[in-house]
DNA sequence: ATGCCAATATAGGTATACATATCGACCCTC
DNA sequence: GAGGGTCGATATGTATACCTATATTGGCAT
């Protein structure tokens, strides 16, 4: 079922009730459409394997087809959601052995951004990092899954950016992006926000002591256990 | 300028002397013209920084705008175009600074490649891979660059395949295509050919030897080598 | 002469109309 | 009664017409 996607965000409201859609000039529909529709897959409103019909869409942010077909296209291109021609387009479903797959390489770029990040960052970069990673653990006591969630992705976030190579943090946001849908839910699994807690530490204090083959080595593991967690999770339930 | 490109490949042909365009069925017109423009791009016959007219292209293929933009989602998608809101689309050109990034990445991917591949190469594919390499040697004595230059792919295409891992096998190829347009400039270089030769070699030795981390760093070093002389060759041209 | 503003042209963005392939339902046959 | 084939509905793929934003050029003012 396709709940309130895009329910928020103050553009012009058109006539019948339809969503809103930001149109700010030189931005364009389509790139609207991309984003709110790939919001709506990663925090799970649209399930894997759920088609999307282009009339629906296209009536329900009260646009033509032509935007709509385009923001699949460039969705489709970042592995979103899967084009059968003819046969419409669906929202991605990743199969267990492709989740592997791609837990294997992004623990590997991941890998990568903290390894440059351990031989570039800065004394101001780490106490950044020690902020948020703060934030994360009284996230993690108060026991907010949402923002839990929300404040790990800013400590991989800020990794990605300290290691100041904006293609590979390019690479990773959409890798990370890609497998979303899932991740999230294994957050709520049993001691997942203490392992996180504690393997972030462990990433951070390498980073900080500027080792970057400990870095590498501590942030690799760190995602594969994610990964593992994850078809564990999988696992369960088919 | 743009050359002809697609003037191979046996579709229909259209009325007023357009280009070809394939029309299986099945397959859709925007498809095509990604697949065509893409090696259009890759070959060189289209420049980077060289504006895309969507009207011109469409009335080469004798197509409507409608697929020839779809296509450009698709490859900006791929990072292969650059879509500036109304200001339409253009080959992208990679900066120097861009292209260290991405050798930094694609040194660590096909690294990866070449480190699963240690771990699951069967006999079968070492006499493959030996084959190649023979071919690889022979148009390196020969001096047909074109054709060594597509061997060479051949070899680093069959050590994907040797990943067993299709989505990293994936990422690795279009990361590699999309330096296309710059990597074939390399081969022409004085000594290339020969360290190519001779990096291959211990890359394939050390898979063959089933040598996990030594067949990531070779890998590592022969796709790094090649991005230091990429990059001074950019140099020695601006 | 140079710089800024405005008007016009061009081309990308969007909407809609049309063609065609796929899927499903219903009927006929075995 | 079951299976297959055909016909029709629906939605995707494509073409075209229209709208609007951006760029360019020319004129005017400083």
């Amino acid at each position: 079922m396709m709940a309130d996607i895009g329910a928020h965000g103050g553009g012009r409201r058109v006539k019948n009730g339809h969503e809103t859609l930001a149109a700010s000039p030189g931005t364009t529909l389509a790139e609207s459409l991309r984003q709110k529709l790939e919001e709506a897959i990663a925090a799970g409103h649209l399930e894997p394997g759920s088609r999307l019909d282009e009339q629906e869409i296209a009536q329900r942010f009260g646009v033509s087809r032509t935007p709509v077909r385009e923001a699949f296209r460039l969705m489709a291109a970042n592995n979103l959601v899967e084009l059968r021609g003819r046969q419409g387009a669906t929202v991605r479903s990743i199969k267990a052995q492709a989740l592997i797959e791609m837990f294997q390489v992004m623990a590997e770029l991941e890998g990568l951004c903290a390894r440059l990040a351990a031989r570039r960052v800065s004394q101001a970069w780490g106490a950044e990092i020690g902020k948020i990673h703060q934030r994360l653990v009284a996230a993690g006591e108060t026991g907010d899954i949402d923002v839990f969630y929300d404040i790990n992705q800013e400590f991989h976030e800020a990794i990605y950016e300290a290691s100041r190579n904006t293609f590979l943090a390019d690479q990773t946001r959409k890798l990370r992006n890609q497998v979303a849908a899932y991740r999230r839910r294994v957050t709520r699994m049993p001691n997942r926000i203490a392992d996180t807690v504690r393997e972030h530490e462990a990433i951070m204090q390498a980073i900080l002591a500027h080792d970057p083959e400990r870095a590498h080595s501590t942030m690799r593991d760190h995602v594969n256990l994610l990964g593992d967690n994850l078809l564990d999770f999988l696992a369960a339930f088919e």
